[in-house]
DNA sequence: CTGAAAGCGCTAACAC
DNA sequence: GTGTTAGCGCTTTCAG
């Protein structure tokens, strides 16, 4: 491999120049800076990342902690992290992949310098790694909202309004009788942060509105939402309108409601909160709040590179949601 | 952070000793290896990458090239990935993940020394990536079999004997009239190397017992699964067997064949070739012939550790499949 | 069994 | 506008 030194070299000038030429940080003439980009593409010259994380101290790597094998939907994880990835390259960075059961993962990146800065998916409302992100010192943003954020970034759909976004829309269009249907009892037990808040929204605003509702968790996958749906129907036999923030268990709750002789959207309206293309994908194209996965990895980018630059404050930034309607919502005459 | 120098004074040593500690690559008394671990304990102190990676030349990272927005499965993707990180770090390897489509990410994370290997998902036949690949001159490994290897390393599942054993085990069964439905027209059109082999092992199978089949692809997502059955249905009436090989499509493939009148197992058979866990979630648990893509994934590892390490050469390692029986088939009387 | 010291390739003062 | 050079923190000869 080439080094500065051998550009340098073929193009008569001194290692600083191609230094300067690659990072401009300072100005280099018009005729100068054509030679050493002559002999970089000659070359094929790339800095050396480590040698340069070595004397810049800044390794131009994020890392991004996924939760790889959790019961969070696969899909939702692998959009947050399409945002990430892509956004990081606008800004020139790369991105390590770090598993939320790597003991010591966070600590490591951190401390030997892998990464410039940390992001964490999969939060919860007293996470236990975040007094650890803390300690680090190192700019660290959080997809999902805790109950503290301590001073670190973080970027979540505000589900709480979500949560009231959704009973709202259905009250709206006339129902009186409204489901809603969660995450698995895991995701919920664990006090994950999204679970909680889109819970606290939808009962909330049923209550200001005097209504009851029925409240059903759903396991992963089609037997999941089947029986849960089963469970609301026992429970609710006139319901109306059913919310679903799960979206593994979505399948099974369109069959259990069709097998309940429903029809979905003229008869029982459903309104799912998943990301978009989850909802499209369904046996009925479904009316959803939208999780904007990839915009919200994207921003966790954003967030992290203001707080490496050392221009920001940590910041807070919860997303607006809305409904998009599709066909599995109606209005009740 | 601490440097290996405050470690070597606070234990009493030289830097090399506190570096022969950490490495193990020379003999050190117990007295003098306990001081310098407490130091470093003491210090909380960890290498530097990036000076590790300039001085030994080896990042201790993999570079994992994913297709991140692909209409390949999410589900299967990250089951390749979470085998890839967890055995990485069993090696102590961090991984990188690039993106498919991240144009140059291959050359920059070998020539500026970022990763010490890349490990490439989603091959085709004819990969065009392949050509850049070899002329890194760096360990690589495919998780899936091009037409032309090239001298690189790798895993796969044996689809062509897939193929093959899924159409023997449906005629086992005394199946007469089976179908196939395949991956999307998209993943065909590009020729993406698994794809195709499962064809021809199938096709080459049915030929041999020169009995005719038919072969649909399908669309992703619930409509795609449909469409393709409703094709599959009207071309072959008499149909009693289905094997599956799109994950995606699936979903709606059994709500068709439910719709159609046929109870799936004890009607028509239906045969998945997926990861375990996606046969498992459907409707009704189905027979499938596993992709066993954590493994694979940690084999891709295994085997770009052994080109780093220099003692193996290229290796191509291809799984046998198997199939697994659940609720989805039964023998024809 | 341990130390001294020469780099690894780059960045960023400091000089001019 | 450009060159010189002192590190950055580690690994690894070479000496003893």
């Amino acid at each position: 491999m080439a080094t500065i030194h051998d550009v340098a070299k073929a193009a008569g000038v001194s290692n600083s120049t191609v230094s300067y030429v690659l990072s401009g940080k300072r100005s280099i003439s018009a005729e100068t800076r054509h030679r050493v980009e002559d002999a970089i593409k000659q070359l094929g010259y790339r800095p050396h990342a480590g040698a340069r994380a070595l004397a810049s101290s800044r390794s131009s790597t994020l890392a991004l902690v996924a939760p790889l094998r959790a019961d969070v939907d696969v899909n939702v994880i692998m959009q947050f992290v399409t945002g990430v990835v892509t956004r990081a390259r606008d800004h020139e960075m790369d991105v390590l992949l770090l598993t939320q059961d790597d003991p010591g993962g966070i600590e490591r990146a951190a401390n030997s310098s892998l990464a410039d800065a940390l992001i964490m998916m999969d939060i919860e409302a007293e996470d236990p790694r975040i007094p650890t992100l803390v300690e680090l010192r190192r700019p660290a943003v959080l997809i999902g909202l805790p109950a503290d954020a301590r001073g670190l970034s973080v970027v979540d759909l505000d589900f709480e309004a979500a949560g009231r976004l959704a009973w709202q829309y259905l009250t709206g269009l006339g129902h009186r009788q409204i489901a809603l249907i969660g995450p698995t009892p895991a995701v919920l037990g664990r006090h994950t942060s999204y679970a909680n808040r889109l819970l606290d929204g939808y009962r909330g605003a049923a209550e200001r509105d005097d209504r009851p509702t029925a409240v059903e968790p759903a396991e992963a996958g089609h037997a999941g939402g089947l029986a849960a749906i089963r469970r609301v129907l026992d429970r609710m036999p006139e319901v109306s309108a059913v919310v679903v923030h799960n979206e593994a268990a979505l399948p099974g709750v369109l069959t259990g409601l069709r097998a309940a002789g429903h029809e979905i959207g003229t008869g029982i309206s459903v309104l799912a909160i998943c990301p978009a293309d989850v909802a499209v994908q369904q046996a009925v194209p479904l009316t959803s709040i939208d999780i904007p996965a990839i915009r919200m990895g994207k921003i966790a980018v954003d967030l992290a590179m203001a707080r490496i630059d050392g221009s920001d404050d940590p910041e807070i930034r919860l997303l607006v949601p809305q409904v998009t309607e599709r066909d599995s919502t109606r209005a009740l005459l």
